[in-house]
DNA sequence: GCCGTTCTAGAATATTCGATT
DNA sequence: TAATCGAATATTCTAGAACGG
């Protein structure tokens, strides 16, 4: 099954939402990429295979790291296992578990509410600051500048 | 019996305390680690054969400094007993007891409430700044406000 | 070769640099990670073997991403290849070259010049003003104190 | 101009070591 | 002395930044 990527005004599907449903829902990737049992979340089984034999299909990449970076870009957190890290026995080698409320098996019609991350206004503000600070030759005349008491009492 | 580990949300639990609780209940485990009578703390009853043997199976050491470090990051304090001290008798010892008025037998719910110890202060001071700045309305608008609209401008 | 890890008063060489040195050099482990031609970076050849069979002889772990992300934090810069990105001939399939100024064959004497990066002066300025919160009983007395111009100079 | 890819850094927890009480 | 804590590095997960399409 795949999903409709053409821009519909107000709800389509980014690409890489869409690319990754098809990914997680087709059949013959199924060993190396899949729902979990709940529906709520997806597994890569091997991260080494599933990186250099079906990255390649959907993406100009190879690479885990890539690819994680766009989950997290979409808002996707990973799962944390209970033996994360350990020496792992054979059957539980390089699981990988990603989820996110709104990519769940058999509601393809939230996925259009999957939105790629902006800026905060918060971070734009910090950036502006340090900015400022590397600009200072000196940490006093800096703080003496910043923060000053009218300012800050709302 | 397991406990939900996933992280960055509101009332997760730890991923430290998640394994401890693993580990506690753990009937293979359980002359090794166990519940204390009441049920209100827990015991390891050897210090050597727990370190070595249970704990590279949660953790990444075999270090029982390590595991009692971590104890204290989360709140747990060690039960001391009358015997401290002596020339202990062969049945007493090598007994360790610690607690956590959140960490009790057959009360995994309580454990979201168990909370690592960090600087909270400097995430009170963040939130202040952000509470600040989404009062705003435009940057410009907040940037004046803030810091002296001379400063700003670079 | 090894490099002494003792903290010699001023210039010892951090653990992380001094394993890194251990590893490329040793004759054992050449396919996988050694000097380049020049001897002015290093080559990983097999990024997933590497990974996996490697680096837990030194860490305690096996993953790629851990281990480049205290490359950067030591300063090390990943030298980028003209091919990367695109479909790799067989013979160059999984290079990474990784390099530091003061990292490279037969200059032992180098490695205590190699310094772990530490924090950014915003951080450090949280700091200090979460020193000074601490000082004070209120939040009120705090918010004031806190960003005076007598308080911040230190 | 937004999205994708890559390299690097931030942020939180984890582990170690030594100081404090 | 024993219990707890501070501080530095280590590991993991997520985000920033630069660049190109």
């Amino acid at each position: 099954a795949t999903v409709a990527m053409t821009p519909n005004t107000a709800h389509c599907v980014p690409a890489f939402v869409s690319k990754l449903w098809t990914l997680v829902e087709a059949p013959s990737t199924n060993d190396l990429i899949c729902w979990s049992q709940d529906g709520c979340s997806f597994l890569v089984q091997d991260e080494q295979r599933f990186s250099k034999e079906v990255l390649p299909l959907y993406f100009k990449h190879s690479n885990m790291t890539s690819f994680v970076r766009q989950l997290n870009m979409y808002g996707f957190h990973k799962v944390v296992h209970m033996d994360a890290g350990l020496p792992k026995a054979d059957s539980q080698v390089n699981c990988v578990e990603f989820q996110h409320e709104n990519f769940q098996r058999a509601q393809p019609h939230l996925l259009g509410l999957i939105r790629r991350k902006v800026k905060l206004i918060s971070v734009i503000i910090m950036q502006y600051i340090i900015m400022l600070v590397q600009k200072q030759s000196t940490h006093t005349q800096l703080l003496t500048l910043r923060f000053s008491h009218a300012e800050m009492c709302v």
